[in-house]
RNA sequence: GCCACUGUGGCUUAGCGGUAUAGCACCUCAUUGGUAAUGAGGAGGUCGCGUGUUCAAUUCACGCCAGUGGCUCCA
């Protein structure tokens, strides 16, 4: 007599079974098809899954978000089947789902794009095969055993088994991997892959340990969802910065001045130009005093602030003076001692600043304060100078010099909270009138664990809570992460995704009791006595390189008008308009447009798309109709046009287009 | 810094052991054209840099520089 079984589904309905059926029959004859795997008692588990109990039950849709990482992990172990066959001697590692797809971490012999080429192909064989996907159960001896010849494998056995514990393998034609699943059933339901890069990675993010190759692929649940990615990464390279910053002449960077150096051309100086000028006006409205400091500073006053101490290797190395290095050189002295000697503070040199802190410091200290100057907020965009690894730097976003929109605001502690909430406001104004709302805010922490941070607990602490207040107040939602303060306090960010998904930290506010402290700044409070104040950094854009950067991809080129590099690109008809061109190029400079000038003798629509390139905010088209009645035909990026504009209506709109800092081109009505 | 890949006139690109394609851009001439390429002609390159192999290197090898995708790092 076989037992009855009751089977409990999400929608509450009861389904009696013989013991032994599988979760997969269940939710077939419930649902149809269309899961990937099932939740058997709140557990995920595979399909074929035997219930032996009475239980709940419910399904992993492939569609879902769930269903899709199983299938991504599936994919994975399908990746480790493909290169196992093909390179014996690879050791699978490792290999979870990620967004978008998969990796696999194999300790085998680099590869390049033709055995990736090559490795898909073998993928899609086996996907043919429809090969069964089959969990298995094991002893830790028997584990132990099975992968004997892979010591990774075995680490892991060891490590997270204890003796006499059981685990699972799953088993796919004649690949098995240790894994604790679920899984899809079969590889047929795998076919929707792409294998996209290949890369290092290292046996447990150590890079002690092994090199491993690390291969990435994407996976999805349909082939749409597959293609739809494939165009999104297309486009999102037409959008690329490098791309457009090169297209669009915004800046250069030159082999020859170095890696990670950035030259602003004529035109992206004016878009940084006209950011400045915006957060001028901002900064002024706050009660900012605008200083001015240099590029470098005394060894000893960043042994001072800590920079020296703790971030020497992401800093140039110091600079000595000439007749000092001369007499070292004499001394014979080795790179080492002068490396220790330097370190010890026997001797003395110049560092490229790495921030501006320290030189707004000293501008504090520089004269007796009272509570009365406070808070004391110093403005500049200063230059700094990081030794960023070479294979990290990338066009305007990762850089080794860079200006930061940098204030510090010198203040008492009763003042923080007022003081970081200004602060805040400045970076919403900034990011709303650029139309950038797709950002999140991080609350950056110590790393409890790590011993990179100056200054006592206690102040860390105060800090820290300030942060979290602060946060709060904004009204939008925050997540905290450890480990991402700065070295002297906490921080909040404003991190914004480029087109390809990378996250960038941008706006940048920290609350720092640390560096007053080594600095031993003081003031006097209203009670007569000498009080510490607590020094707040700032930064909205971060630094002006990785802003513009992600701003280029935020608008793809198209700024609005105000920040657009050319206003106004003039197009004549014929010869006949020559002359009308230049009164109305001339008048629109008189009201401080940006303009040029196309009076070429190429026809009207080889000018139209030639000068379309540049991205202008209006094209203005010039012939016998216009030049007759003083009037101008406009022509907006997206084509849409309107003719017989009287010119001083067009330059009357236009200043105050650019005056409002309007996000949208309106002189141009839409077209049908 | 590490791994893989890439580097040909301003840009996109063909080619490959015998100093090199084409398109766009540029210049000249003709054309005076109303909203996404008028036609003809011309000029422009020590094929990233260096060393080696070879009778001969842009092509092969090695080193360096720079870029791309990741890893690691990121005050």
């Amino acid at each position: 007599m076989v037992s009855t079984l009751e089977v409990t589904l999400v929608d509450g309905t009861i389904h009696e079974i013989a013991a032994g059926v599988s979760a997969g029959e269940v939710i077939r004859d419930a649902y149809g098809r269309g899961a990937v795997a099932a939740i058997l008692n709140d557990q995920p588990v595979d399909l074929s899954t035997p219930i032996e109990e009475s239980c709940t039950l419910d399904q992993i849709l492939l569609e879902s978000d769930e269903g899709v990482e199983i299938l991504r992990h599936s994919c994975a172990h399908l990746l480790a089947q493909a290169v196992t066959e093909l390179y014996p001697d690879a050791k699978p590692t490792i290999g979870p789902a990620i967004e978008h797809g998969f990796y696999y971490d194999f300790h085998m012999e680099p590869l390049g794009e033709e055995d990736l080429k090559a490795i898909e192909k073998k993928m899609q064989y086996f996907v043919k095969q429809n090969l069964k996907i089959e969990r298995e159960e094991h002893t830790s001896a028997t584990l132990a055993e099975m992968f004997a010849d892979n010591s990774f494998k075995s680490e892991i056995i060891s490590d997270k088994l204890e003796d006499g514990d059981a685990s699972t393998i799953y088993r796919q034609g004649d690949f098995f991997d240790l894994c604790r699943g679920p899984h899809a059933p079969s590889t047929s339901y795998l076919r929707n892959f792409k294998l996209t890069s290949t890369s290092q990675a290292f046996w447990r993010a150590d890079s002690s340990r092994e090199s491993l190759v690390r291969i990435y692929g994407m996976c999805y649940a349909n082939k749409q969802d597959l293609k739809a990615r494939e165009t999104l990464l297309r486009e999102a390279a037409l959008r690329d910065h490098r791309k457009l910053g090169k297209d669009l002449q915004l800046f250069h960077i030159d082999e020859m001045v170095g890696q990670g150096l950035i030259l602003w051309t004529p035109r992206g100086s004016v878009v940084r130009q006209e950011l400045q000028n915006f957060i001028g006006e901002h900064l002024r409205r706050q009660g900012y005093s605008q200083v001015f400091t240099p590029h470098i500073g005394k060894l000893d006053l960043y042994r001072t602030s800590g920079h020296f101490p703790y971030y020497q290797e992401s800093q140039y190395p110091p600079l000595v003076e000439r007749d000092l290095m001369a007499k070292l050189a004499d001394d014979d002295c080795s790179c080492s001692e002068l490396a220790n000697m330097m370190g010890e503070g026997d001797i003395d040199g110049y560092l490229l600043k790495p921030m501006n802190c320290p030189h707004h410091i000293r501008l504090f200290a520089s004269q007796p304060r009272s509570y009365r100057d406070l808070p004391l907020r110093l403005a500049e965009f200063g230059t700094v100078y990081r030794w960023e690894q070479s294979g990290e730097i990338s066009g305007m976003t990762r850089v080794r010099g860079f200006t930061q929109d940098d204030a510090h605001l010198f203040v008492t502690e009763d003042q923080i909270a007022e003081e970081v909430l200004g602060c805040i406001e400045l970076v919403q104004v900034i990011f709303g009138t650029l139309g950038m709302d797709d950002y999140r805010v991080r609350v950056g922490l110590r790393d409890p664990d790590s011993d990179k941070y100056v200054g006592e607990s206690e102040q860390w602490e105060k800090a820290e809570a300030a942060c979290r207040q602060a946060a709060a107040s904004l009204g939008v939602d925050f997540i905290e992460e450890e480990g991402e303060a700065a070295f002297y306090g906490p921080k909040i960010d404003f991190v914004v995704k480029d087109v390809l998904g990378r996250e960038w930290q941008l706006g940048t506010v920290q609350v720092d009791y640390n560096l007053p402290e080594r600095f031993e700044l003081e003031y006097t409070g209203g009670d007569g006595e000498k009080h510490r104040p607590v020094v707040i950094h700032r930064a909205p854009f971060g630094s002006m390189e990785r802003f513009v950067g992600v701003l280029i991809e935020h608008f793809a080129g198209k700024f609005p008008t105000w920040l657009a590099p050319t206003q106004v690109h003039i197009i004549t008809i014929s010869e006949k308009h020559k002359e009308y061109a230049a009164k109305v190029a001339s008048e629109l400079k008189m009201i401080g447009a940006r303009v040029e000038v196309d009076d070429s003798d190429n026809t009207i629509g080889k000018k139209i798309r030639t000068h379309r390139k540049m991205q202008p905010a209006y094209m203005v088209i010039l012939g016998d109709d216009e030049a007759d009645n003083d009037t101008v035909s406009i022509r907006n990026r997206k084509g849409d046009q309107v003719q017989g504009i009287p010119l001083d209506n067009f330059m009357a709109n236009l200043s105050a287009e650019i005056e409002t800092r309007n996000a949208e081109q309106n002189l141009v009505p839409p077209q049908e």
